[in-house]
DNA sequence: CTGTTAGCGCATTCAA
DNA sequence: TTGAATGCGCTAACAG
């Protein structure tokens, strides 16, 4: 490999001119920025990243941790971060977080001890405290999914107590009035904000909250399948349902179709998310749309302007979900 | 930030010894040891990854480069990986090459500028040729899902050839004698191989192939849905079909559906990959195996054996497709 | 077992 | 506008 040393020599100039070629920096003649272009392009260089940062502690890199790298949604949100800072000659480094705090910390770490020049962090095992703390270290940070109070101009973040409080609205608005739901595991904030917007529903319809018709699932499809029958079980009526997400919804309707119940006709089930399935599923899930890839987007923005002085777009943190009623859900007979 | 220089001097050592304590690659005294941590510890001393990039060119992180970030396929390939690397201490860094061939090439230049020991490289826009080259320059590279003869102890692939044989093979033992079939594209090796093995299935059962019978798709659930319209328009009786993936094969059943056509009973339909989707869809979708994970997770094992010379399970390189009959598929009446 | 020394490839003063 | 010198933080011989 070529070093910015051979291309010196082959140019017949100092190394720090042809430095300054490559970073493109100060006044160079037209004629000796030719000589080391064609050396350059003889000796086909590529700078160093690694010495590059080295010297001048930038990486023109960002880091990215995620909870994890499969499912749809990180994907659609990876892919979104990646693409902005790419076209913008930043580069990206991912990392998973699996919902561990330990190695929560340890990616955090490592994408800290590759000199990322920012870090994009969606995760949920660390505490408050902690990203409290590492906002005010040297790398910058930008938290997706989660609202921190102290930092909250690093918070980019959907409102999930309004889209719980619209996926609520939305059945009481079809005339249901005994609501079941399976909430998110409520250690997440999310899932308690979803949940508080349920209540929220309820009350302004003058309905009570019933904790007999409410019960806790961690966001699998699995567990809306249990927990769909766990209700069934108690023989408390109800014509609708609530699932803090896409997937425990499609497991309650399974859930339900095995019980011989149909959906909506027995049944209004509702999602979170609105995540795409196959074309030919039945009956579409209503939901309340999850705008990840524009968080992603945003979150990139946000890097490209506060680290890295590029203007552009303008910056918008929160985010509202919107309804999306389809076919799981219907009129209270 | 405390740097090794900053630890020697606390601990009253040379710099060489908190490097050899930090590396643990050379006999230091008990003694010297508790100071030097002690030291680190007292200082929160992280060893600083780019400069020890640079000092010792080896930078104990892979590069994965993949055409997406998201969707079914890739997702779950890179959680094996970086899963498998990670527990062996190994980071992970990875990049879009979005199927297109320049972005392809900058990626791997981003990959080796940043000092991967190792790219992993699931791509498909850039040459034989060109990977044959790369194999032989200084970064060893493993490919996913991609056979090139030169250079076949670099790559792990599934038998695609194999694959599409299974699936057709399964729809003639159910009696079907007229088999339509929506390929991928065929610019795509994989999407070829799969369809040679249509053919020979067919062959074998001595049955024509009918070029009328198939068409082409991308491998989009939109092309489905479109192929299976252009199909039937033809008026060329056929009684199943088998699709390339199952993105597309969702889309000809929504296709049949809104047609009036029931599957299996009117038409049995095959896709390929065995995605997982919703619970509660009907009809679940017959299916040959993609063992992505397994192939992501082999692809990991190579480079920790060939390139960190750490022991483990044995690899393979080749991977057999398994059908997985369910209910989309159904006895020719 | 430990210290000294010399780079890794580059950016960046400071002079010229 | 250009060059010489210094150091980023660390590893890796080489001595001792």
């Amino acid at each position: 490999m070529a070093t910015i040393y051979d291309v010196s020599v082959m140019a017949g100039v100092s190394l720090a001119t042809v430095s300054r070629v490559v970073n493109n920096n100060a006044k160079v003649s037209e004629k000796t920025r030719k000589k080391v272009l064609a050396a350059m392009e003889a000796l086909d260089y590529r700078p160093n990243a690694i010495a590059r940062s080295l010297a001048s502690s930038r990486s023109n890199s960002v880091g990215v941790l995620v909870s994890q790298l499969d499912g749809p949604y990180h994907g659609p949100m990876m892919s979104m971060i990646e693409s902005v800072l790419r076209d913008a000659g930043k580069h990206v480094i991912f990392a998973a977080g699996r919902s561990d705090e330990e190695r929560e910390r340890a990616s955090v770490s490592f994408l800290q001890d590759r000199g990322c020049d920012a870090l994009v962090l969606d995760i949920e095992a660390v505490s408050d405290d902690y990203l409290v703390e590492l906002a005010k270290g040297q790398t910058p940070i930008v938290l997706i999914n989660r609202y921190v109070e102290p930092i909250e101009d690093r918070c980019i973040y959907l409102d999930n107590e309004q889209g719980g409080y619209l996926a609520t609205e939305h059945l009481i608005k079809l005339g249901h009035r005994s609501i079941a739901c399976i909430s998110g595991p409520l250690y997440k904030l999310d899932a308690r904000q979803r949940l508080a917007g349920h209540k929220r529903a309820l009350a302004e319809a003058g309905l009570q909250f019933d904790p007999r018709l409410c019960v806790e699932g961690n966001f699998d499809q699995r567990s809306g399948r249990e927990g769909v029958n766990r209700l069934l079980e108690q023989k408390r009526p109800f014509t609708a349902l609530v699932c803090a997400n896409d997937r425990m919804a499609s497991g309650a309707i399974a859930g339900c179709m095995a019980q011989g119940l149909s959906v909506p006709a027995d049944l209004s089930v509702m999602g979170y998310d609105d995540f795409p399935v196959p074309e030919y599923i039945t009956p579409k899930l209503s939901s309340v749309s999850n705008p990840i890839h524009e968080m992603g987007k945003m979150a990139a923005n946000w890097v490209l302007q506060h680290v890295y002085q590029l203007e552009g777009a303008p910056l918008a943190r929160r985010f509202e979900p919107v309804l999306k009623a389809k076919e799981s859900t219907g009129m209270n007979r």
